[in-house]
DNA sequence: ACCTCATGTCAAACTCATTTTACATTCATA
DNA sequence: TATGAATGTAAAATGAGTTTGACATGAGGT
């Protein structure tokens, strides 16, 4: 499961720790999403989606086979 | 979190096991999923999707507050 | 009445997402 | 070069999603 995280974060100059705060989870959480350590939750990937104004859709790209 | 999973389902004529099938996982977890018992993860959110030919935005409502 | 299929449900076990605490590294910039 | 901010990482604990196996119900058809 890919995503595009870190790349929107960024154009809207967002540290992991505010989005994480926005988003109420911890900053280790939104680090190791980012690095692909494991996949958020869903109602996770829904509020990373809503504040970085994408659909989830948009921010995760899923593969078959390659979960 | 909202999902319209068995109506989407059942226009497709569907079994939950048919489902649960294509997906890979059993026919408890799609059942507990159609009840709001709790949320797939975001692979099988994914899923689940795809086979119903819907995006992850149009199966799941999200609602701040009411996750 | 019987049989089958689809569905609902439950408990125990297991995996994985998340938190907390803590420490290390990179980078900008004063 | 020193200081602070952002990031990477790790271990232990907790919580939630999933599996397995089982049993129960209702609907339809024979």
């Amino acid at each position: 499961m890919k995503n595009t995280i870190r790349r929107i974060r960024k154009n809207k100059k967002l540290s992991q720790e505010e989005l994480a705060g926005k988003c109420g989870v911890t900053r280790q959480t939104v680090n190791a999403i980012e690095n692909n350590k494991y996949d958020p939750t869903l109602a996770l990937a829904f509020k990373l989606a809503f504040h970085l104004e994408v659909t989830v859709d948009e921010l995760f790209e899923f593969h078959y086979g390659k979960e």
